[in-house]
DNA sequence: ACACTATATTGATCGATGTCAATATCTTTC
DNA sequence: GAAAGATATTGACATCGATCAATATAGTGT
């Protein structure tokens, strides 16, 4: 966790991040996405992937979207989703661990 | 995110973990008690710092605690609560990014 | 302009959850 | 064991969100 208590404004927005993160089809719509070796999918393959309704897939995707967690372009009739390059760092980062020297130096 | 696509039963769980993470309230008092010099908080302080009924602070520290976030001590008449060692990293492990052979080898 | 496909939006439903008041349980002290 | 204070549980309420069917929008080709 970070080095001082987190302000309300601060926790409210980290808690709308891990909100997008906190659900399953979303996890598992960013890994595959993740995982594809250019680094994108197409909209219509995730819809067979995870097992839900194509609208069900297109809310979740506008979800990782409007978190900053996926980038989206549309080519032709597809739309291709790629993940957002520092997002996810900067969630990790969120999550580190105090510095060593809070506590050893107090 | 990982290298791999999440299976559902991974995706479940991290999303779990997640869920824990994704309110402004128990991150305040995540963080809260992260920041002590010691690394713990008692009960009592974290009802007055993040502003909502002894109850409702009662509940999030089960839901962080059942999440293994934090660790919970009781001595005597108060419960002093600590950051898990372990649990944060491995959710940040959980977010990193794929290792970069994945992508330059294919 | 029309048909076809892909994606997005709307509306409705149902379960999950954050919140508090009231109450219960636990622990120390007298 | 009674009293007092700290923490946990219960019950109720209101809101949120995941889901799907139905529909709308956007883009491609004829």
């Amino acid at each position: 966790m970070c080095d001082a208590p987190l302000s309300e404004a601060e926790a409210t927005d980290l808690a709308a991040a891990m909100h997008a993160l906190a659900d399953p089809v979303r996890l598992r719509l960013l890994s595959h996405v993740a995982a594809r070796p250019n680094g994108e999918a197409c909209a219509c393959e995730l819809v067979d992937v995870v097992g839900r309704s194509q609208p069900t897939v297109s809310h979740h995707l506008k979800v990782l979207h409007g978190a900053g967690l996926l980038e989206r372009e549309r080519r032709g009739t597809w739309v291709w989703y790629r993940v957002a390059p520092t997002r996810l760092a900067d969630l990790q980062n969120a999550l580190a661990p105090p510095p060593p020297t809070t506590r050893e130096t107090l």
